[in-house]
DNA sequence: GGCGATCGTCACCGAACCGTCAAGGAGCGG
DNA sequence: CCGCTCCTTGACGGTTCGGTGACGATCGCC
């Protein structure tokens, strides 16, 4: 099996006592006591799992979430005493899959993880495909080639260029890239999104004016296709 | 967009109150009181999210998300008064996805739907394709496609040709298209819907003069067939 | 603190798309 | 063969939608 998961708490003694519930179920606990030192763990470690308490020393637990979610679609499980449903609907928004107050049973938070697992295996297996005829991106740093050649893509693009080809050839609305790419809590002008897939085209098409890879179908929303 | 969510409670006053706060996310809901009216519904209804209630009269919760389960991947709610940890894990390990127990606020309701419903669609959106001899329609690209080649259709054009080909054979009138394509309100030209057609087979079709898809059945209707 | 790169917003334009209409056919019954 | 009904066809304004260029705010680096 080897799943490996990230817990993100402060205090110490819940800390200890949430890895053993985990390792009782035979998965392998990686910890950081602070939001930092999460982000630290995340990138150096492959992890199926996060699990975050909101109060954290530093950038809380909302900040640690929406960090990762911009980086990964691991599922995240928030952890915490906080039970008003104000925070639960942060939470979520943030980016979490699901949502814990403590005191918790072991065992309803192993199934939780279970659950999600369950459903997040899948999707994980489904390796991108990242080249599109001349196109050809590396995540790594951050780079796209044309013919061989790099192309400088700024960060929101090469994002959106990414979301784009998680799933090539399907169509993806506004609202979708809004969401995947900006972040949940987005509210903003409508335009945003046509005017980075122009910046974006400027850079990655041949003939920016008739796109080849980067496709907008009407009244739907945009794809991209060899 | 159309996101369906399936609400499997027998208590009345608490199904309507569910219902309000979910339609006011703009969702659809449908409802089924029992498990067997729940299996029913869901057969027949494309359904995006099912939440169930565990005490239900006849079969129980349980049965009806492992039944649900066993036909489907789609993202299971449990919304009931028990919160002993012993069923949360049970309700889990049948597949449900995530748990909420009685009372709970209809924001937190909302939330946890968004957050499956963020995880579950790219997963569950790859299911539908159609093909008629050498036509192929891809629901999730918005492209069809006739002999390999990619056939650019209008938003309207496109919705007339998933109606047709939601039950291929079957005449449909222009009352009903009218209904599914346009929508339940529409009062209009009584030749709007030949005009797509007419847009479409000249799109779809090799020779628009003699429709071998689309066809005309003189005083009835329209249907497609191979 | 200064400067360039990048980002989000806005107003405007052109093209695509839609709904309507009127003028032909094509089928069907008498 | 005639006349009726139903369907097709071509064309035309109004509207919606996406592309475009520009501008100010913000960020990051020096």
């Amino acid at each position: 099996m080897g799943t490996r998961i990230l817990s993100v708490e402060d205090d110490e003694r819940i800390r200890t006592a949430v890895r053993m519930g985990l390792e009782d179920e035979g998965w392998t606990v990686d910890e950081a006591a602070s939001g930092e030192a999460a982000l630290e763990v995340f990138a150096e470690r492959p992890t199926d799992v996060v699990l975050i308490d909101l109060m954290l020393p530093g950038m809380d637990g909302f900040a640690v979430c929406r960090a990762i979610r911009r980086a990964s679609d691991v599922p995240i499980l928030i952890v915490t005493a906080r039970a008003d449903t104000h925070d639960v609907v942060a939470g979520l928004e943030a980016g979490a899959d699901d949502y814990v107050t403590k005191p918790f049973q072991p065992k309803e938070l192993s199934a939780r993880i279970r659950a999600l697992l369950r459903r997040a295996r899948p999707a994980a297996a489904g390796t991108s495909q990242l080249s599109f005829g001349d196109l050809e991106i590396v995540p790594d740093e951050g780079v796209v080639r044309r013919a061989g050649a790099d192309i400088h893509l700024t960060k929101t693009e090469f994002r959106l260029l990414c979301e784009l080809a998680s799933v090539p050839g399907r169509v993806f609305s506004r609202e979708q890239l809004l969401e995947r790419v900006w972040g949940y809590d987005y509210f903003g002008d409508g335009r945003l999104v046509d005017v980075h897939v122009r910046r974006l085209r400027t850079k990655v098409e041949a003939d920016p004016a008739a796109p080849r890879h980067v496709v907008t179908v009407r009244g739907l929303g945009y794809k991209l296709q060899a």
